[in-house]
Formats: C-alpha cells, structure tokens, sequence
DNA sequence: CTCTTTGCAAAGAGTTTGCAGGGTG
DNA sequence: CACCCTGCAAACTCTTTGCAAAGAG
C-alpha cells in the first residue's frame, strides 16, 4: 500500500500554508516561512509532505522557476504567468482551458491526467520599475 | 556586451543536433549524442551554448522533466505532450494558442514574452504496454 | 594577435534518503 | 504498542564556474 497517512501537526501545517499563500510557494519558500512557529522543522520534511501531496493529486507542481519547484494548493484547471525579473508567480484566468486535455487525448491517443500552462514574461510591477 | 559570438564547430553541432532532434533532449541526451563524433566534447559547452542559444532566442526550454531540462530548438508556438511513464516529449498540434499572449498581457498588465503549454499523462504506445 | 570558446574538474544548489528517536491512533 | 513521521546530516544529481590552453577572425 502506498500511505496509510496518519495525522501529523507539521504536514497539517505544510498544506495549510500552501493553501494560504498566493504566491506558489517554493519547498524553502514554505520552510522559511513556517520556520518561526515550527522551530524544529525540517526542510526534509517539506519536501517528503510535498512528495506526498502530489502524489495524492492534493497538490500540483507549477514548474521549476529559477531552478526551484513551485507549488500550488489550487488544483483546479488555471495558468500562470511567471515574471522572469522577479520570480513572482501569478494566476491567470483563461476560459477554453477544460475541453482541450479530451482533445489532446483524441490527438495522441494517450491519456491526459492534466495540463500545465505558464506564461513568462514581465509583470505589470516590473514593467512599471523600468517605465521612463 | 553580450556575445561577439564567433563561428565554432562545437556549437553548431550542438544547435544541428538538438535542431534536428525531435524528442526535446536534455543537456545529457545532446552529450551522449554527440559524445561519438566529437570524442573532447564536455558537459559543460553543452550548458554553456544551451545558454547562448536560449538568451538568443534560438531555441526555448520545454521545462523540466525528471529533474532534467528539456529543450526544443522549435520555438514557434506549440504545446507538448509529457509521458509520465517513460518521460518522452511529444508536440502537440493546437490552435488557438496564437492570441493567448495577448489576451494576457491585457488581463495581466504585464508583458508576455512567450508560453508553455504541457499535458501530463501516458503517452499511447505506454498505454498499449499496459492494456489488457 | 586579440578575443571567444573549450576541457577539465571543482564548486554550487536543490532535492532525496537512511537512520534512530518521537508522535499518533 | 505498532507503525508512521520527523530531524539531522550525508549523499546525489543536475548545472554552473574558474582557469589555462586551443581556435577563430
């Protein structure tokens, strides 16, 4: 059998943070930022509750931005701009997105079990740094 | 300045193999394939040209795969087919991925330089290995 | 001849894993 | 009390970087 998941404090943790965060956290994004009410928390752990989560289908992977995973508690079908100045990631809502994993599936004739769509560029935020 | 780029031989396989490459190879798979033919060639050029090319514009990043980087000298728009199984890269044919950028330039306020669309799942010939 | 490119190997960064101890039901 | 979960630290993998030698214009 694959988890007989009992409950734990620090995992409870872990996924509520990411449910709490807009921002698709990093595993050390969430570390750091549980760090201070779990003083004894472990990166490790992080990373084997994430390992978890995906593999329960709780969690999706948003992609690797600057060399570190994203995640996100929003399973639901969105895409994502991802700035590439800041590493900010954001949600981007975009109809037409339901129907194309059937057609895909009809195109290849494999199965799809999701999508991810990512936009890069820079973000309004940005832009308006750089603005003369 | 960026790069008073000269002509090298090293760098033009690299760029013929992953152009003539369909399967969206890693910085290893162009390594080992090109290894035969060029006995003193080293990892390092492979990363070191991949990030000529991608700052240039000459090709794009798939994302990564399996904790590889995968990358497609293809960059006009389209999207890919990810096997979960056997980690293949497929393209997909899909319309309507054209006017997307734009779309969220307006939604977003940012600038879009460009998107990637990947479907995860079992690609049909790991289906058919699997079927009944 | 000058400046770019490369090989090699060491350094880095992010992620994974083993083990012994603590927590949960 | 049996099994899951965690901390810690070492191990791994992919990627990047420094330096001296080779190549291109």
């Amino acid at each position: 059998m694959e988890t007989a998941r009992k409950h734990s404090k620090k995992r409870e943790a872990i996924l509520g943070a990411l449910c709490a965060a807009k921002d698709h956290p990093s595993a050390e994004m969430l570390y750091s930022r549980l760090k201070p009410q779990y003083p004894d928390l472990s990166l490790g752990t992080i990373y084997r509750n994430l390992a978890v989560f995906l593999g329960d289908g709780d969690i999706i992977s948003v992609g690797t931005v600057a060399g570190q995973e994203r995640y996100d508690a929003d399973t639901s079908p969105h895409a994502h701009f991802i700035c590439r100045r800041c590493g900010r990631v954001l949600d981007v809502e975009l109809p037409a997105l339901e129907d194309m994993d059937g057609a895909v599936e009809r195109a290849t004739g494999g199965r799809v079990a999701g999508h991810s769509l990512s936009f890069r560029g820079e973000c309004a935020e940005c832009l308006a740094k750089t603005a003369t």
